[in-house]
DNA sequence: TTGTAATAGTTGCTTTTGTAACTAACAAGG
DNA sequence: CCTTGTTAGTTACAAAAGCAACTATTACAA
């Protein structure tokens, strides 16, 4: 943060991780946006099924760290677009499991692809070590 | 990213890039939020005047990457509670000069230091290499 | 000139988010 | 059984963000 005195702005690191993420996400989001018209709490929620199979709304919240209400709209909108379908658990009736269509698994197969091969070209901005231990600490300091 | 085959979240360079980036803004927000009633915008337009003195509003936006509705309202909201003040170039009437009032300057030494305080605990959960390195890295990545 | 394009900044309208209150279902102690 | 508390998810309303159209001013070239 350079001398005690005169702060830097370029140098603070939550401005700076922002930057990076904004950047990151804007481009990434054209994706899933133009092909499936998706925002980007849908796409976590699909991510998340697509990836762990089986999930209910409020482990996709917990694990994702987001917000109910967002989850709850997003599942909504999913469903009526027919990528999830929801599925009432029977011993406990209030919560519903969430599980992909076809077309839900078929948009998972197209975005996750993307998705790596656009993490692909991020990376290749560092090198192999860096990448690794970028991710590190960005595990770090989201355990704030 | 792992094999070729399956794609794994916890990886994913723009999803971590957001959950460090969301997790430090968070906790740094509740400082300008509840001292002075600033959004995030309003905050960003406070620094950039601390920080390189006057402004016109589409410098700050280009600079920040922030969009000039964005920046017009907040630099409405700025001027209404009187931490800056707009003053109108008279050789190009379209543009107006910002800068801080009093209170602006107080309030940006106030919270400069709270950022700086902040910073460096957040640097502490790195070595200084490492944080060194982190910040090289976001600016590379901010360059989408 | 004057007509066309560009730039700074604002405003109006729509979409998205955040917050809090709400419903419905379960749990557990008395 | 009741009452109280908790949890899952939804909904209503307010705050904020995004987008496009608009005003005012300047630039510049025919």
């Amino acid at each position: 943060m350079g001398k005690n005195s005169a702060f830097d702005l370029q140098e603070f690191l939550p401005y700076l991780l922002n930057q990076a993420a904004e950047a990151s996400s804007l481009e990434f989001q054209q994706l899933y946006k133009d092909r499936y018209g998706m925002l980007r709490a849908e796409w976590r929620v699909l991510f998340h099924l697509g990836l762990y199979g089986s999930m209910t709304a409020g482990e996709i919240g917990r694990r994702a760290k987001v917000h109910k209400t967002k989850i709850s709209r997003a599942v909504q909108r999913l469903a009526d677009r027919r990528f999830i379908t929801r599925q009432k658990d029977e011993a406990d009736r209030r919560v519903e499991h969430l599980s992909l269509t076809e077309s839900g698994h078929a948009a998972y197969a197209d975005l996750s692809r993307a998705a790596r091969d656009y993490d692909a070209a991020l990376s290749a901005r560092l090198t192999p070590a860096e990448a690794t231990s970028l991710r590190a600490m960005l595990r770090k300091l989201a355990q704030a």
